[in-house]
DNA sequence: ACAAACAACCGTATTTAATACGGATAGAAT
DNA sequence: ATTCTATCCGTATTAAATACGGTTGTTTGT
């Protein structure tokens, strides 16, 4: 497991502001030449430490402002029914996000939906239809606010 | 509120695999050409479509390798309490989102830690010594999928 | 029906960024 | 001391992003 130091730390704060950010700018920002920045940005893609990028869509403006978390408990939920349901659900076009969990639900999924109906029918129809589904329960989102600074649990210090 | 064909769609596909594909494999990808693919980009961004990008980030490798889901009540959830706890609680460094929801809880935070005994003292430690906090309940998080297809609830065709 | 205005698309030329490569410096190992 | 290695950076080259103008086709107005 790599441990990162100050620099790694600042380059990974600079790209999650704005994952597009050009390596220059990255650079000017660290206090770096572009090379050195290059060098450890594609170290850390290398390392898995960065895994991608994902775009951020505004979910009003393509029709979908309905969010919600839905809670989902499985009928005798051995590995085989968890994986199922999770590989099912993950891919459906509603979906967001999927979590796995432990605790008093096996799931809780993420949606984005037209509007209140959509997501009752998605409730009833679709996650209903499927027979290890024991039982589910939706909060409504209103608001979904993203830490833009996810930082390392600890950092080393640059050798200087 | 913009409605968008098929091109757009398309392009949005593209960058949700990877935000920092280049314009030229965008429009190679989607078959337009270079100039009307940075066009249409430019024009998602400036609808405001397109929010951003953000950096996918992986937890294990920055030290923080225990993740969950906190069920949050407030004691007499005002707008006023709702606010003032869900910018405290997403500006904390093992925040990593929040979801405001109606239902049986005010809050859904998702955090990242180091390990089980940090998630321990988060919850006692942190969020309970908010004086408006009556409630919290954890559930561990084993897994986390993103869908990568977050596609317009309905595409205009392309007028061709 | 006709012209004007507009929208969508693309090609070319220019500017800017990404990349490859090699050199310099410094610390660690032998 | 010398070799090895890691880190950083500058320069030259390659590739991408951008600005701009031209073409086509559709809508708008008279």
């Amino acid at each position: 497991m790599p441990d990162l130091d100050e620099l790694d730390t600042a380059i990974l704060a600079e790209l999650q502001s704005d994952a597009r950010k050009t390596n220059r700018d990255v650079a000017a920002a660290v206090g770096a030449s572009p090379t050195t920045t290059l060098d450890r940005t594609r170290a850390l893609r290398e390392k898995g430490v960065i895994r991608g990028s994902v775009l951020d869509v505004d979910l009003d403006s393509i029709g979908r402002p309905v969010q919600a978390l839905i809670t989902v408990r499985l009928d005798r939920p051995s590995r085989a029914r968890i994986e199922d349901f999770r590989d099912w659900v993950s891919s459906l076009p509603e979906t967001l996000a999927v979590f796995v969990t432990s605790g008093q639900e096996d799931f809780i999924v993420h949606v984005a939906l037209p509007d209140n109906n959509s997501l009752y029918a998605f409730m009833v129809d679709r996650l209903t239809e499927r027979p290890e589904v024991a039982d589910v329960r939706a909060s409504i989102v209103y608001e979904h606010l993203r830490n833009d600074r996810v930082t390392p649990a600890n950092t080393r210090p640059r050798k200087d």
